[in-house]
DNA sequence: CTATAACTCTCAA
DNA sequence: CTAACGTTGAGAGTTATAG
């Protein structure tokens, strides 16, 4: 077995430079929702230690020393731009993955081992070409190994040059190349791992490869053993084709400015609500629940706290707007209490089933007709998201998330095309 | 008691 | 000028509850 994984450099920054060049050499970040916090970083920003996931306030006087340039991002381009790179990569082979984004696995088995580099290089050549976005490749006989070797790739370990293939190396050089390599880069290992497997002096990729696996499991679980053995070469997670249908759909989103009052709060519910039946109806499946849940900010200690969350069990299951969104503004009735200062809400929908073979209900006096929603999915999709929607959802917004520094659609609104004279 | 539901924690991008 | 800290999903493990 043969897996390559390509990831796009700086993905979201990457994305906005291929629309303007002049960000090229120039450290620039890319804010999360609310522009709050970095979620992607060019090379200039992370060589001055800015760490993923900082808010973006405590960077101000770096900022500015720097002169980083902020930008909101704009998930409608990225999302473009990911359809076009995953595109290309599929024709360098049969079998992909879409995992993220920015990145995907390939299955290269079949192809002649001594090729696989050069086989590398030409989609990097002509995804940057026919994309825009530069990309690294990692190769190797596992998923686990792929990441990694990805890794290494985009650091230049082992004189990588954007491709690392752990299959052209021999036992020596890769237990060098993984006794420098930090426990926490390997995939499925984060930051709680990192410190409870360093307590057992395990502190490189080679020292969780080379551990006892049962130890492993037994100190902390199936899941870590998989990743061990993975290390090691033996493949435990297969490449999934056909992405499966979500088993949980949410929607939730921190507010422009604080909201006080029920209505408010109704709005927003039902906005978000609108959204997760839309990604319920497009993978064709029904919800048997809702949960809804309300909250202040964790991180304002001057604010009382109020955080709450109830689940309601629908009578039958439904993908209609409607009838969600009457039960999502039941359950906030009874979760909201006045007096606070909101931050958050957001809604998920649970126990999914498949829309095609539908569980009878003895009880159920009517069938609803989907005619409607059809209708309303097909008009968002045409004309914009949010043409056509439920008067639940206001009109007024003062909540809406703060965006204040945003690049054009350019892939997808005509209108915000640059004019070249 | 067991089986399941509900909830918490961790991880990833 | 001020105040300001993301979203979505999976899965394992644990605890609560039902029968």
């Amino acid at each position: 077995m043969t897996f390559a994984l390509i990831d796009g450099n700086n993905f979201y920054v990457s994305c906005e430079r291929v629309f303007n060049p002049q960000l090229e050499g120039i450290p620039v970040v890319v804010l999360s929702n609310n522009d709050g916090c970095v979620v992607a970083r060019s090379g200039e920003v992370k060589a001055l230690g800015v760490k993923m996931g900082v808010p973006w306030f405590q960077l101000k006087d770096l900022a500015r020393k720097h002169g980083i340039l902020a930008l909101s991002s704009n998930y409608t381009l990225y999302a473009d731009m990911s359809n076009r790179m995953m595109s290309v990569l599929g024709t360098y082979s049969p079998q992909q993955e879409i995992y993220s984004i920015d990145e995907c696995f390939l299955g290269f088995d079949g192809l002649p081992a001594a090729d696989l580099v050069t086989h590398g290089q030409r989609m990097r050549q002509q995804v940057k070409q026919w994309v825009g976005i530069p990309v690294c490749v990692g190769i190797a006989a596992t998923k686990t190994l792929s990441k990694l070797a990805n890794h290494c790739a985009k650091k230049g370990l082992a004189g990588a040059d954007g491709v690392c293939d752990f299959g052209q190396m021999n036992a020596e050089e890769l237990d060098t190349l993984f006794g420098r390599i930090e426990v926490g880069e390997v995939w499925g290992v984060g930051r709680r791992l990192t410190e409870r497997l360093a307590a057992l002096g395990i502190t490189t990729a080679r020292d969780l490869r080379d551990a006892d696996a049962r130890t492993i499991r037994d100190n902390f679980s199936v899941v870590l053993e998989r990743t061990l053995l993975e290390l090691r070469g033996i493949s435990c997670m297969a490449l999934e084709d056909v992405a499966p249908k979500k088993q949980q759909i949410m929607c939730l989103r921190s507010f422009g400015a604080y909201v006080h009052s029920l209505p408010e709060l109704g709005e927003a519910v039902s906005g978000y609500m609108a959204r997760a039946a839309e990604k319920l109806r497009r993978q064709q499946s029904l919800a048997g629940a809702v949960q809804v849940f309300i909250r202040t900010n964790p991180f304002n200690p001057k604010h009382p706290q109020y955080q709450r969350g109830i689940t309601l069990p629908l009578p039958e299951s439904t993908s209609d707007t409607l009838r969600l969104t009457r039960a999502a503004l039941w359950g906030l009735k009874r979760l909201y209490k006045p007096g606070y200062a909101y931050q958050k809400a957001g809604v998920m929908l649970l126990n999914l089933s498949d829309a095609r073979t539908p569980q009878g209900n003895l009880f159920a006096g009517h069938r609803e007709n989907p005619a409607l929603m059809q209708v309303m999915d097909r008009i968002n999709q045409q004309w914009g998201r949010g043409t056509l929607k439920l008067a639940a959802e206001g009109v007024g917004q003062a909540w809406k998330m703060r965006r204040e520094r945003m690049s054009p659609a350019y892939t997808t609104n005509w209108k915000e095309l640059p004019r070249v004279n």
